[in-house]
DNA sequence: AACCCGGGGGA
DNA sequence: TCCCCAGGGTT
């Protein structure tokens, strides 16, 4: 075999970590824990993981779930696509297979969010099937010792890196190779403070050689970051609130949320409670300001949402477009954005 | 090819 | 507080 990935799957049997996904064969199972991991870190994930194996563990269990619970219990991990295309993947898995999860490189990479990565890497996983997985951890420990500064978010990039990891994988090993040298990634040659010194690839490394290992991976695009003013009026009737679920084409769909005004700039308190919209359901003079937050600013890699949030109690239950009324006790049970979910643990609404 | 989608950890 | 991490879908 070749030295490259001989070396590091000894590495990887001596390294490597005791993860629950590594015990099993179930390709469910495996297809579960790579949809949760990705952009995710294993601490992060992990309990996620537990969850949605314990509450669906077989894919017609996923399958049959109502869509709002498996948001809920994907709540505050991200990227909520990954939640409704697992859903649906799991719907279609049921359908077209009978609930046998699919056993070839190009069915699995047809499901809803499984992309050339995550298809390889089930793929070579529960079947050992020969497809090299390219993932971030890949990117980074071929670019560095390779030295290979083409950017990876660049066509070409993508071109040369799968090349080059299909030419490394070993013939027989491809689980094996797979997991080790994402893992090698994820431990020893990290974004930042890599293990350098203990690294079994020191005397090779064209980027420790050159002392570059910050360098790499290259990148050509930055990304630029967008600025929103969220305003939240939490319109609250005795013991009743009212809240909306999010369907547009936007960040958190499918996740629940207040009454919102979107302004392009910072609004001034009295001048937001000023506005037609607002006088219109609450009608001041039969309510109350409960209280207005502190702004939150909440950062995410594009995006930083400077979000301030209202609570008026209103003498009156009203109708308001596509929203539902909960009981105040009951809010535990809906899908939150994280910032949302900040403000209610902090107003007290939640525990 | 360009753009969109969350959240957390570490410096 | 600032900077970094990235796979998949859509346009």
């Amino acid at each position: 075999m070749d030295f490259f990935a001989k070396n590091l799957i000894n590495w990887y049997k001596t390294n490597k970590r005791e993860l629950p996904w590594r015990h099993t064969s179930d390709p469910y199972k495996i297809w579960l824990s790579e949809i949760i991991l990705q952009q995710t870190q294993v601490v992060q994930g992990l309990s996620y993981y537990y969850k949605f194996v314990k509450n669906y563990p077989t894919v017609k269990h996923l399958a049959k779930a109502p869509i709002d619970e498996v948001m809920k219990n994907w709540q505050g991990l991200g990227y909520y696509s990954r939640a409704r295309n697992l859903h649906e993947a799991a719907k279609y898995i049921v359908m077209h297979y009978k609930g046998v999860f699919p056993k070839t490189y190009l069915e699995i990479r047809q499901l809803k969010g499984v992309g050339d990565y995550t298809a390889a890497a089930i793929a070579s996983s529960a079947y050992n099937l020969q497809h090299a997985v390219v993932d971030g951890n890949v990117y980074r420990v071929l670019s560095r010792v390779f030295g290979i500064e083409t950017p990876i978010d660049s066509g070409e990039g993508k071109k040369q890196f799968q090349n080059l990891a299909n030419e490394l994988l070993p013939k027989k090993e491809s689980s094996l190779y797979n997991q080790a040298i994402m893992e090698f990634g994820a431990l020893y040659c990290r974004p930042s403070n890599p293990n350098c010194s203990e690294c079994i690839f020191k005397y090779k490394c064209a980027a420790f050689a050159e002392e570059k290992v910050s360098f790499f991976p290259v990148k050509a695009k930055k990304t630029k970051v967008k600025i929103r003013y969220f305003n939240y009026f939490i319109f609250t009737n005795k013991q009743t609130v009212y809240i909306s679920k999010r369907q547009e084409k936007d960040i958190w769909q499918g996740l629940y949320e207040f009454y919102l005004i979107e302004t392009p700039k910072k609004i001034k308190n009295e001048l937001i409670l000023k506005t037609k919209e607002v006088r219109k359901i609450a009608s001041l003079k039969e309510s109350v300001i409960k209280s207005i937050s502190k702004e939150y600013k909440h950062i995410l890699s594009h995006r930083q949402l400077f979000t301030r949030f209202y609570h008026l109690e209103i003498k009156h239950s009203i109708k308001l477009k596509s929203t539902i009324n909960v009981k105040i006790k009951d809010l535990n049970k809906y899908a939150f954005p994280r910032l949302i979910e900040r403000y209610l643990i902090d107003s007290g609404f939640i525990k």
